[in-house]
DNA sequence: GCAAATGATTTCAG
DNA sequence: CTGAAATCATTTGC
C-alpha cells in the first residue's frame, strides 16, 4: 500500500490522500477536459488512479462498468506501462532473491527408492521389477514360497495404486488451480501490471508447494513398502530348513572336498540348481559349514565318515566306468560325485578300498600322468592338475576321486592325528592356523621347510 | 518347553 | 567382494 501511494505520487505527483470525493461515486468524467495541457494531463491521472484505487468499493456491476471506462482510457496505455516499468524495477530485488533451487537430495532417494521397489516407473515394468525385488530379497527357492510372494506382489501392487492414484489428484489439483491463478493473474493483468515473468514466479510457489505434499505423498509410500517389505520379505523369519535331498547334495560336495571346500562360482551355480536353492544360500551354507565343521571336527566324524562311505563307492562305480571307458577317454558324468542313491552301502570292506586305490593309480594310467607315488603330493599334484577346472568334466572326476581316495586313505591306514585324535577320519585338510589348506599353493610342495606343528595327514601313510 | 541344529545376517579383515 | 567369525531367529527333535 504504502509503495503504491509512493509509486502514484511518482506518477504524477498527485496527492490522492488531498483528493476530494467519497467513495468514487461523485467522482468527475473522466473526459472533462481536452488534456491538452500539464495540468489537464495530471488530473486525468489522478482521476484514472482515483478510479483505480476506490473500485474495490462499489458494486460488482459498477466495478465492470468502470473497469470497461478504465480501459478506454486514452491515458491508460501510457499510465500502464509506466507501472509495469517501475514494477519491474522494484521486482527485480526479490526474484535476484530467490534462485534457481538445486534438486533435493531427499526427494531424489525417495525417487529412486520407489523406482527401484516399482512403486513408480511404468505399470507393466514396475510390477515385472517388483517381482524380481521380490525374489531377490527373500533369497529363497523359487516356487518355494510364490504364496508368499504373490501376496508381497498383491500388497505392493496395492501401495502402487494408491500411490499413483493420489499423484495423480495432486498433480490434477496442482494443474487445476495453476490455471485458476494464472486465469486470476492474467484478467488481473488488464487492471494492474502482472508481467508474464511474474506469473511464471507465481506459478513455481503454487508447483513448490504441491511437490512438497507430494513428497509427503512419496515419504508414506516408501514407509509402507518397507512395512511391506519386512513383513513379508524377511527371510530370517521366514526360515526354511532345506531339504534332505539338498543337504545331502551339499554335504557330499563338502565332504568330498574336504581338502578345499570352497565350490567355485560355477560349482556353487551347479549345487544350487541341484538343490533348488539360490547361489547366496550355497554360498552361506558353505560359510557355515566350513565354520562349524572346523569349530567342533569330533562331531561332524560320523557325517564326515558317511559321506566319505558314499562318495567312495561313488568314486569307486565312477572309477571303474572309467576303466572300462579307458580306451575311449570318455569320463562319466562329471555330477556323479553328488548323485549317491545307494543308501544300503557299507564301507567296511577293505578290498574295495584297495581295488579303488588300485584303479586309481594303475587303471587310469592313461589318462592322467601320475607323479611319484606319495599320496601327499598324489593328492596335491593331481589336484593341481585338475585345478580350478571343477567344471571340467575330467577335472571334476579327478578331483572328486581324489578327494575320496584321501578319506578312504585315511580311513584304511587308521590314522590319528593329534589335532583331531580320531581314528577314522582326519581333518586332514586344516593347516596349523585352523584354516583350509590352499589347494593351488599346497604348502607340502612350495615349502618344503613346513613348521612342526602343521597336521598333514597325507603325508602320513 | 528346551536344547540342538540350522539358515541368515552382521561385522570385520584382507 | 569374499570369507571368517559371531550372532540372531527360527525349526526340529526330544
Amino acid at each position: 500500500m504504502d509503495e503504491q501511494a509512493r509509486i502514484m505520487q511518482t506518477l504524477g505527483g498527485v496527492n490522492l490522500s488531498g483528493h476530494p470525493g467519497q467513495g468514487g461515486m461523485t467522482l468527475p468524467p473522466p473526459h472533462g477536459h481536452d488534456g491538452t495541457d500539464v495540468d489537464g494531463r495530471k488530473q486525468d491521472i489522478g482521476d484514472i488512479l482515483h478510479q483505480i484505487m476506490t473500485i474495490t468499493d462499489q458494486s460488482l456491476d459498477e466495478a465492470q462498468a468502470k473497469k470497461h471506462g478504465l480501459n478506454c482510457h486514452r491515458m491508460k496505455p501510457a499510465l500502464f506501462s509506466v507501472l509495469c516499468e517501475i514494477k519491474e524495477k522494484t521486482g527485480l530485488s526479490i526474484r535476484g532473491a530467490q534462485e534457481e533451487e538445486p534438486p533435493d537430495p531427499q526427494l531424489m532417494r525417495l525417487d529412486n527408492m520407489l523406482l527401484a521397489e516399482g512403486v513408480a516407473g511404468p505399470e507393466k515394468g514396475g510390477g515385472a521389477a517388483a517381482a524380481a525385488a521380490a525374489a531377490a530379497a527373500s533369497g529363497g527357492a523359487a516356487g518355494d514360497n510364490s504364496i508368499e510372494h504373490s501376496d508381497y506382489r498383491a500388497k505392493l501392487t496395492q501401495i502402487r495404486q494408491i500411490y499413483h492414484t493420489e499423484l495423480e489428484k495432486y498433480e490434477q489439483a496442482c494443474n487445476e488451480f495453476t490455471t485458476h491463478v494464472m486465469n486470476l493473474l492474467r484478467e488481473q493483468s488488464r487492471t494492474r501490471p502482472i508481467s508474464p515473468k511474474e506469473i511464471e514466479r507465481m506459478v513455481n510457489i503454487i508447483h513448490r508447494k504441491f511437490s512438497s505434499i507430494q513428497m509427503q505423498l512419496k515419504q508414506s509410500t516408501c514407509e509402507a513398502v518397507m512395512i511391506l517389505r519386512s513383513r513379508f520379505l524377511d527371510a530370517r523369519r521366514k526360515r526354511r530348513n532345506f531339504s534332505k535331498q539338498a543337504t545331502e547334495i551339499l554335504n557330499e560336495y563338502f565332504y568330498s572336498h574336504l581338502s578345499n571346500p570352497y565350490p567355485s562360482e560355477e560349482a556353487k551355480e551347479e549345487l544350487a540348481k541341484k538343490c533348488s536353492i539360490t547361489v547366496s544360500q550355497v554360498s552361506n551354507w558353505f560359510g557355515n559349514k566350513r565354520i562349524r565343521y572346523k569349530k567342533n571336527i569330533g562331531k561332524f566324524q560320523e557325517e564326515a565318515n558317511l559321506y566319505a562311505a558314499k562318495t567312495a563307492v561313488n568314486a569307486a562305480h565312477a572309477v571303474a566306468a572309467a576303466v572300462q571307458n579307458s580306451q575311449t577317454n570318455s569320463p562319466t558324468t562329471p555330477n556323479s560325485g553328488f548323485q549317491m542313491k545307494d543308501e544300503e552301502f557299507q564301507l567296511d570292506s577293505a578290498e574295495n578300498k584297495n581295488t579303488l586305490l588300485t584303479n586309481m593309480f594303475t587303471g587310469s594310467s592313461g589318462s592322467y600322468s601320475l607323479p611319484t607315488p606319495n599320496t601327499g603330493d598324489l593328492f596335491m599334484s593331481m589336484q593341481s592338475l585338475s585345478g580350478d577346472s571343477y567344471q571340467g568334466q575330467v577335472g571334476a572326476n579327478v578331483q572328486s576321486q581324489v578327494d575320496t581316495l584321501r578319506h578312504v586313505i585315511s580311513q584304511t591306514a587308521g590314522y590319528s592325528d593329534g589335532l583331531g585324535g580320531n581314528a577314522m577320519y582326519s581333518p586332514h585338510s586344516l593347516n596349523a592356523n585352523g584354516g583350509w589348506q590352499d589347494a593351488t599353493t599346497p604348502s607340502s610342495i612350495i615349502s618344503p621347510t613346513e613348521g612342526p606343528g602343521s597336521v598333514h595327514s597325507d603325508t602320513s601313510i
